[in-house]
Parts: structure tokens; sequence; C-alpha cells
DNA sequence: TATAAATATATTGTTTATCGATATATTGAG
DNA sequence: CTCAATATATCGATAAACAATATATTTATA
């Protein structure tokens, strides 16, 4: 599967996942869903916003767990 | 902007797109939009499917470019 | 250079799912 | 206990993946 993790990065800005989700222009609800990898999809839009704001790959964030 | 890169582990793997198209389990033409950037976005099924075949991690293939 | 193979591009239709908007539940800090 | 942060849940609209298919273009090779 793949997985998504933000905590890490969110911990070293010291920022809120509202906080992220106003700056990349989600709302608050869909920023947690990606955040708990119960989204099936992600546009490649959103993705650059986050990597944008938190100044990071997307390999930062992204993982495939193989099962 | 969110790019895609497979030639390199392509190249490595000596396989072709159409190969990994079969292996993936989505078409030639499909996997090209993907390869070439054209896509908005990509199902995390998908990703994940290049992932096992390709045996890399997101951040191999994915780059986010800052303009 | 001719031919074939690989890849890119194009079109149409179906199906899926993001994301907005919103409400509410849950958790955690103080 | 209170409030803020986060997670969960619906619903609807819109966007877009992907299938299927055809064809153009590029690349390899005999």
């Amino acid at each position: 599967m793949i997985k998504i993790n933000l905590d890490l990065l969110l911990l070293k800005r010291k920022m809120s996942v509202t906080e992220l989700s106003k700056r990349v222009g989600i709302t608050q609800a869909n920023l947690s869903i990606l955040k708990t990898s119960k989204a099936k999809a992600i546009r490649f839009s959103t993705l650059e916003k986050i990597c944008q704001v938190l100044d990071c790959q997307p390999g930062d964030i992204l993982e495939y767990v193989a099962e």
C-alpha cells in the first residue's frame, strides 16, 4: 500500500494540520483524509502545494509498503 | 510542478513501457500519459503497482520541481 | 532505406473519487 | 471542564483516471 506521512515534517516545521490545510488551500477535513491514508488518489496540484508549503519532496511524505 | 520519471528505473530494469503497462495492468497509452507528466493525478493503486513492479519507492519516480 | 517495434498522441465513454462545504464526533492540552 | 485540533461522515459537483481503440511519430534494426 501507499502510505502518506506528514507527521514528521509537520513536527519539524512546527505546523498544525489545520495550518497546513489553510496554506495548501484544501479543507482541514480533506487534508485529514489524506494524512490518514484514506484517500485513494491524489491530485498532483495538491501534492505540489504540500511539497511547496512543507519545502519537501514527494518521497519525504509518500511511502510504498509491500504487504 | 510534479514530475514523474520512469526512464531511469526502466533502463535499470531493462524494461519497456509496454512491458511495464502489462505488468501494472493499465494500457500502454495511459501509462505513457503518466510517464510524460500529462496526468493531473494518480491513483494510489496505480502508484502502488508501479512501485511493486519496479521494486522502488514513490520518491524514486516522483519529483517536485519548484518554478 | 524499408520495416517493424516502441512510444506518444488523440478521442470517446464509463466510472471513480477528489475536494468543497458542512456538521459532528473524538481526542488532547491546559 | 473548556476549547482547540483532528478525525469521521454525508452529499454533491466536478474533474479526471483509465479502458478501449485508432493512429501518428519516433526509434531500432535488418
